[in-house]
DNA sequence: TGATGATCATAA
DNA sequence: TTATGATCATCA
């Protein structure tokens, strides 16, 4: 077996993708693919990630799209224990903090991206060789309105702050699903963001994140 | 011990 | 520099 060499044609190849490497480990898939496998993922974080965007067909790159546009679907791995319990939150994107006028829930790059996601959990316990850790099966999901509306009212809450000037006061404590936490190679990086007084000020860049809890509920409800 | 805040690698 | 892929590691 080999990395496919397009992206899926539609869901039900993709779905069938997913099948064809659950159960399988990542040392598997790395060899297939003739990937090398990280002793841990200190300096390597993304590995897991990347190496299942090749299996699954996404393009590779960096764009702040969804990792298969012409499905509409974005792909997220999740490290999970034996309980499914996810044991790192989601990234979902990076936070505009200038502000856009007219930016609303519905146009958002956090609604885009969780319009529907795939999600792949992978067993994560940091005692399990990475090369041992299985995929599990693939959860294809769309938030219902219950779920949709949490999103929406976190996400308007911290947009607000962020409009109002008062990216500096946000903390990770906020949100009952989605929070805001710093997102950057190191301290010194800073990025553009509105002050208190409409003027620009210079911060680290940060980044939307799905809540543990949140995800572990997706998880739960897909039974897994 | 878990969540928050910090950090690592890579692409364009 | 922005943004992707995330996990690490410190401290309450």
């Amino acid at each position: 077996m080999q990395p496919p060499p397009s992206p899926p044609s539609d869901i039900t190849d993709l779905l069938f993708r997913c099948e064809q490497i659950a159960g399988l480990s990542l040392g598997e898939l790395a060899q297939m693919a003739s990937v090398a496998v990280p002793q841990n993922l200190q300096r390597h974080k993304g590995w897991q990630g990347q190496l299942l965007e090749l299996w699954l067909g996404a393009s590779a790159g960096s764009k702040p799209q969804q990792d298969f546009p012409e499905l509409g679907v974005e792909l997220k791995t999740v490290p999970i224990d034996a309980g499914w319990q996810p044991l790192e939150t989601t990234y979902v994107c990076y936070a505009p903090l200038m502000g856009a006028p007219g930016m609303t829930w519905a146009r958002s790059n956090v609604r885009n991206k969780l319009g529907q996601v795939l999600w792949l959990p992978v067993e994560g316990d940091r005692r399990l060789p990475v090369a041992e850790r299985r995929v599990a099966n693939a959860i294809l999901w769309s938030p219902d309105a219950r779920e949709d509306e949490i999103l929406r009212s976190d996400w308007e809450e911290l947009t607000e702050q962020i409009v109002l000037g008062q990216v500096e006061q946000i903390t990770a404590r906020q949100g009952q699903a989605l929070h805001i936490r710093p997102k950057a190679a190191n301290g010194s990086v800073l990025t553009d963001a509105l002050g208190p007084e409409g003027e620009r000020i210079r911060t680290r860049p940060r980044g939307f994140y799905l809540r543990k809890s949140f995800t572990h509920q997706i998880l739960l409800n897909a039974f897994g």
